[in-house]
RNA sequence: GGAGGGAUAGCGAAGUGGUCAAACGCGGCAGACUGUAAAUCUGUUCCUUCGGGUUCCAUGGUUCAAAUCCAUGUCCCUCCA
């Protein structure tokens, strides 16, 4: 494996965890976030860009390059790092989460062997199975792979999630038998809604295959209420070890980081920064602003004061806002840096507060300083 | 000088007697977005004290009823001299 975990510290009153995440000659710590980029890129943004955020592990998607270029070209071109020109951690989903997300409104069948669902690109028939994730995932030769899971709809009721989640378990361990792979990480993923007896028990049998680290999805939904997604977390957390990376899948908003660390998460990932930023938003301490607000129009002070990412030290909000009115595509990549380095601070933060054992003041103060008076968080 | 065509909301553009305060697109204003079918999608966009009021170049006319028909004027475009 290439990569090597230590846990360093845990927050003296909380769950929170500080880690070492070695990788390739480069320590990076935990609390992490990690951002998206499905199709081998991280919308808008350069290679280069996302290291001057300070990323570390960045994501890329089995489903959507399997269908294009297709993992073979991947593979012919050196793999994803040389393809994309990324040197630093890739990890890959595995393509579950598409089989939720993609065919949400379409005909989608799931059966033990795998799924049958449409190509979103030319609707060809496609069939996906544990094995076939694991092949492409190995093909693509990211550093950590997902297993196959299935996302069941936050909607489901409590037998749906009982049977796909045990399905989940007997796709894991299929995974796990064809990963052969030495210099890739394996992870297995805990699923069962926000039910606690289903939490435990996906949570147990996944850590009895032992993979390289656990990760908990299923969460993070459409419909899904904040509530059932902390629910999720505290059922899974107690029966994972102590020593292998906790992550959790699709998270996401600033708030759900905060807790999701105080929980005992170690890394997330999340979309939300770079489709925000391509939608008008900025994140900053103070809320999340829409940049495309009239109101703007005339601000030439940063995107956020005191941030120290690039779009910050060197333009201003009214700059970015006729970038994005005028369908500019450098406003999109501002933007994107912004939201990602925010992000990438925020568990900078993090991290300083389990070493120094005030996340709980920290947590106050964000939500002070965020919503503002609101009293309620949606 | 002659022959045609046209003027519709901020802009472009449908509509050619009543169901028209007027389709649609753009622009404007705002909202949504959590393992990316998303540089996408949604709402709203004459005025209003929410009873109603005032619109489709202008003026006059026909009609129970006009953005729509007629007359005149103004401006624009094309073609022929």
């Amino acid at each position: 494996m290439k990569y090597d975990f230590k846990l360093v510290k845990t927050e003296k009153n909380t769950k929170a965890r500080l880690g070492h995440f070695a990788y390739n000659g480069v320590v990076y710590e935990t609390p992490m976030f990690m951002p998206v980029g499905t199709q081998a890129t991280v919308k808008t943004m350069s290679p280069e860009e996302v290291k001057e955020c300070k990323a570390g592990i960045i994501l890329a998607n089995t489903y959507h390059l399997w269908l294009r270029p297709g993992e073979d070209v991947v593979m012919h071109a050196g793999g994803l790092h040389k393809f994309m020109n990324y040197d630093g951690p890739i990890l890959t989903d595995s393509g579950g989460y598409q089989v939720f997300s993609l065919a949400k409104n379409k005909k989608k069948d799931i059966t033990e062997d795998g799924v049958h669902f449409k190509s979103h690109i030319d609707g060809k028939k496609l069939f996906l199975t544990p094995e076939k994730s694991i092949e492409i995932q190995n093909k693509l030769d990211s550093d950590i792979a997902m297993s196959f899971d299935e996302c069941p709809p936050a909607t489901a009721d409590y037998n749906y999630i009982k049977n796909s989640m045990e399905r989940t378990l007997r796709w894991a361990k299929r995974g796990k038998d064809v990963h052969n792979n030495p210099n890739q990480a394996l992870f297995g993923i805990v699923q069962g809604g926000p039910y606690e007896d289903l939490r435990k028990h996906s949570a147990i049998e996944t850590v009895k295959m032992n993979f390289d680290g656990y990760s908990i999805g299923g969460v993070a939904n459409d419909d899904e209420c904040k509530e059932d997604m902390y629910k999720a977390i505290d059922y899974s957390i107690p029966y994972l070890p102590e020593d292998k990376i906790r992550y959790l899948m699709g998270v996401g908003e600033p708030i759900d980081i905060i807790e999701g660390v105080i929980k005992g998460i170690d890394i997330f990932d999340c979309v939300s920064p770079t489709r925000l930023a391509r939608h008008g938003n900025a994140l900053t301490m103070n809320g999340k602003i829409n940049i495309k607000n009239a109101k703007y129009t005339e601000d030439f002070t940063p995107i956020e004061e005191g941030c120290d990412c690039y779009a910050c030290q060197n333009y201003t909000k009214a700059y970015v806002r006729h970038l994005i009115k005028s369908d500019e595509t450098f406003g999109a990549r501002l933007l994107s840096i912004h939201n990602i380095r925010f992000l990438i601070r925020l568990v900078e933060d993090l991290r300083k507060c389990i070493k120094d054992d005030n996340i709980l003041e920290y947590k106050d103060n964000f939500i002070k300083k965020y919503y503002g008076d609101v009293s309620e968080i949606k």
